[in-house]
DNA sequence: CACTCCCGCCAATTA
DNA sequence: TAATTGGCGGGAGTG
């Protein structure tokens, strides 16, 4: 396209009167006087009357060939025309006939003429794509604002946007410096980096705490190596900035139009329509957008939007839904940028064990699934996810201090995930329509207790079984896999699938498989007390729910795993699905922060953030039901595990794997999926909580069911080594039974070894699993190597304790059992609290125990993984 | 009427 | 202080 215009347009001559043509300068510095030269000289102001008049004469000013008709036939056309062929011929342009030109000429352009994107055009139809490195091209805006004839306004538009792309940048007054698309790959992948982080957390928040900015920092110069291009990825730390600073270049064009890219990059489908990218980009937090903002968001992104599509980065097309059809932008621009700033961050290869996934994952259920608590969204947010952001200010400001913030940060939670979800349901839908696929999303409303979805991870990234359970409601996602039939009231116990076997609460899953459960809470009382957040929080847990797995990973493979890590391997093949799936149900958000979450979370002493926001959870729990929050962890714990216990006897055999649907039923039974790591994942195993109290879902704004999914990150590692106990529901207070009992506690040991990938995996949620899962497996509670210790046997103090110091990081209720560290004495949470900041933030390498803890089990998972994982579940209650 | 988005006022920044 | 940038939103063109 270019060289076909650049042929056309290369002869031009250079303005009338204009002594240079500067564009074509080589080398910013030859005419360093950035003159301001030219501006009016050629142009006449004479004319203040109608913009038209000047543009025609600037237009025939401009150059003969302006006029001519074809030359602009040529320059309107392919604009124009874009949707139809997107492949521009040229030889169509010389085709289509001057005849109309005339009149063309005549009349006063239209406003089509005149748009932007066709400005876009012509401007970079003066610049190569790639040119020659060794020459920089300067271009002056004066000369070309009157070569294109139009203001500079409009110029300035158009550059604005080229700036956040990186292909060009400015050098001095008046002057930007032509990069061409050279950096191109590079940016996006930035990008979509950033936007994984941003988005994905949905917060970078901007504190600027040091840890941030230095995290910044760091990230960026290790994935960029060149100062110049990366201006713009900062939009994320502005935040911290003042207000007075943000004011302006917080609104900037530049960084709405990175932003913007990032919202595609992230997609999974790749389409993003425009509300949603104006809601999304409008950080008010508040969840009904200024309409009057908002609208003008809208004409922003159109600004930015024609300019995309005249990279041809994106398209247009439009998104039908049952309210109609919204415009859309779909991305058409390269989705893989293996290139250059490939090489991750991956810290340590200590970080590669983290699960990025997971902790996207986490992060995600976990803001939804406590709509309630701000803290406990922002606890688990930071346990969840690695945000330094996050987590500094978290560590820095134990919890309630900064409440303003975390209500903004709530805030701003809620409105992504507000956004998001509305996203999910246009993508939903969308890729309902376009593909025969059914997204997961799709389901709606789910009747009231029975909420949970299975998602199945996009297929290539995973083997996965994808699970229905028709019976409960559970729109089934089908990302990619074959999908399962449902299983109406029975269950079913084949290998693949995951079935949720009647009555029982479990749900296993081929152990291959990955999957994503998304739960609605089990107790309504979060949304009952947090009433606020509940739509949004529901909202937040849908669109966190919402995304895909296989980003999560992939995330956690960039960025989380270090290169040595087995998972980098994968990552390519990984990342390429995820962006690839463009069917799949869009997830704006990933979660990104691979670095430090789990280790750090993980971390021994500190008392990670997961920790906390357990306990916060809990207090909240606790408030609506039980006040005993100390008591209480460990009281969940052993009545689930009673539960599970009482339940155990109805469950099927070990070998089965049933769903009940009564589980559906049965509210307050939780139910967790369990995923298992992929490989590139190893390390990480979620459970999630399946049960979901009726009220948890709420689709009421939305149709889309508002899922809120405790589940609780485990490194797989550590499940290997360590005993997990599978929450007990803390549920509603109706939870049959009370804080005082618990008779025994479930303890499920994954072993690596033991979980086989074929073995099918247990979640208990309320029941428990005791029969052996497997009959293979042995029930070898801890591995030899394995310096953690298994807290099996004091299941109950344990869940408290462990909580704490594990690396898991529990976005719910859902209490984990895992005992990393040898301690033998459980910490309280509220003991551990106050230290952990500190070292929960710490760079992982820092972290001693977990470190190494980790490390181990990242070889033993990374062996095991290819081994297997077994799923034991040994009756011991603890004490 | 809903989309698009051009246009240019005028404030924030720069030089 | 003047010029450059660029946010912003009215309102016109389109379909």
């Amino acid at each position: 396209e270019n060289i076909f215009d650049r042929s056309r347009m290369a002869p031009k001559t250079p303005i009338k009167n204009e002594p240079i043509d500067l564009s074509k300068q080589k080398g910013c510095t030859p005419e360093r006087n950035p003159i301001t030269p030219v501006k009016i000289i050629d142009r006449p102001q004479p004319d203040p009357w109608t913009p038209t008049a000047n543009l025609k004469m600037l237009v025939s000013a401009a150059s003969p060939d302006m006029r001519d008709r074809e030359k602009k036939k040529e320059l309107f056309r392919p604009i124009e025309n874009s949707e139809q062929s997107d492949t521009p011929d040229s030889l169509q342009y010389d085709i289509i006939d001057d005849t109309t030109v005339d009149e063309f000429e005549k009349q006063r352009p239209s406003r089509k003429q005149k748009s932007l994107g066709l400005l876009c055009q012509k401007f970079l139809a003066r610049y190569p794509n790639y040119p020659l490195s060794t020459e920089k091209t300067t271009i002056s805006l004066d000369e070309v604002a009157s070569v294109l004839g139009v203001e500079r306004r409009r110029i300035y538009d158009i550059v604005n946007v080229l700036e956040s792309l990186h292909l060009v940048s400015r050098v001095a007054k008046n002057q930007y410096c032509w990069h061409g698309r050279h950096n191109l790959s590079q940016t996006l992948k930035m990008l979509q980096e950033a936007g994984e982080l941003q988005y994905g957390e949905l917060m970078t928040f901007q504190h600027k705490e040091q840890d941030l900015e230095y995290k910044f920092g760091e990230r960026k110069k290790e994935t960029i190596p060149h100062s110049q291009d990366r201006p713009l990825l900062d939009f994320s730390e502005p935040d911290c900035s003042s207000a007075s600073a943000n004011s302006r270049k917080d609104k900037s064009l530049r960084i709405m139009s990175q932003k913007f890219v990032m919202l595609f990059l992230v997609s999974k489908t790749k389409i993003v329509t425009l509300d949603i990218a104006a809601k999304i980009l409008i950080e008010e937090t508040q969840d009904t957008v200024d309409h009057s903002k908002f609208k003008t968001k809208v004409r922003r992104l159109y600004d930015i939007a024609n300019v995309l599509t005249s990279l041809g980065l994106i398209k247009k097309v439009h998104v039908t839904e049952e309210r109609g059809r919204k415009p859309a932008f779909k991305w058409i621009g390269p989705v893989e940028f293996s290139g250059k700033t490939d090489e991750l961050r991956g810290h340590s290869p200590t970080s590669d064990s983290l699960p990025g996934t997971e902790r996207g994952d986490c992060t995600q259920y976990q803001i939804c699934a406590t709509g309630k608590q701000r803290f406990t969204r922002h606890a688990s947010f930071n346990g969840a996810q690695p945000c330094e952001g996050t987590r500094r200010k978290v560590s820095s400001e134990p919890n309630s201090p900064h409440q303003e913030r975390q209500d903004e940060y709530c805030s701003k939670m809620i409105n992504l995930a507000a956004v998001c979800r509305q996203k999910i349901e246009e993508d939903t839908r969308w890729v309902a329509r376009n593909s025969s696929i059914t997204s997961p999303f799709s389901l709606l409303p789910v009747p009231g207790d029975s909420d949970f979805c299975v998602n199945p991870l996009p297929q290539a990234v995973f083997p996965v079984v994808q699970a229905e359970v028709p019976s409960l409601s559970l729109p089934i996602g089908i990302s990619s896999q074959a999908p399962y039939p449902s299983m109406p009231a029975a269950s079913k116990t084949e290998n693949g699938k995951a079935t949720l076997v009647p009555n029982q609460p479990f749900l296993c899953f081929p152990s291959s498989s990955l999957f994503m459960l998304y739960g609605g809470l089990q107790e309504n009382n979060l949304s009952e007390t947090l009433p606020t957040a509940g739509d949004k929080g529901n909202g937040n847990a849908e669109a966190q729910a919402a995304i895909p797995p296989a980003l999560c990973q992939k995330r956690s493979s960039h960025k989380c795993t270090s290169p040595s890590s087995p998972a980098d391997d994968e990552e390519p093949a990984l990342k390429k699905q995820t962006m690839e799936q463009s069917d799949l149900p869009l997830s704006l958000v990933v979660p990104k922060k691979p670095f430090e979450s789990p280790k750090a979370e993980s971390t021994p002493g500190s008392g990670c953030p997961s920790a906390v926001h357990l306990e916060t959870y809990r207090l909240d729990l606790a408030s609506r039901a039980a006040p005993e929050a100390a008591s209480k962890e460990s009281s969940d714990c052993q009545e689930q595990e009673k539960r599970s216990q009482n339940t155990d006897p109805d469950e099927p055999p070990p070998g089965n794997e049933h769903i009940s649907k009564e589980n559906a039923n049965q509210p307050f039974q939780p139910q967790y999926l369990y995923v298992q790591p992929t490989t590139g994942l190893s390390n990480f195993n979620f459970l999630f909580s399946a049960n979901q109290a009726p009220g948890a879902i709420s689709l009421a704004s939305n149709q889309l069911p508002s899922l809120s999914v405790p589940c609780v990150m485990v490194p797989s590692a550590a499940l290997a080594s360590f005993p997990l106990v599978c929450s007990p529901s803390f549920t509603s207070p109706l939870s049959p039974v009370p804080d005082g009992s618990f008779s025994a506690a479930a303890s499920v040991n994954f072993s690596m070894s033991s979980m086989a990938s074929t073995t099918p995996v247990f979640i208990s949620s309320t029941a428990m699993v005791t029969p052996k899962v497997s009959p293979a497996p042995s029930v070898d509670l801890q591995q030899p190597a394995h310096p953690a210790l298994h807290l099996s046997p004091v299941l109950t103090r344990s869940c408290s304790a462990v909580k704490l110091d594990s690396p898991v990081c529990v976005g719910h209720p859902v209490t984990l059992l895992k005992l990393q560290q040898p301690s033998s004495t459980p910490l309280t949470p509220k003991s551990i609290r106050p230290a952990h900041h500190e070292a929960f933030f710490k760079t992982p390498g820092s972290l001693g125990d977990p470190v190494a803890w980790k490390k181990n089990e990242g070889n033993q998972t990374r062996n095991a993984s290819s081994v297997q994982r077994r799923l034991e579940i040994s009756g011991t209650s603890p004490d």
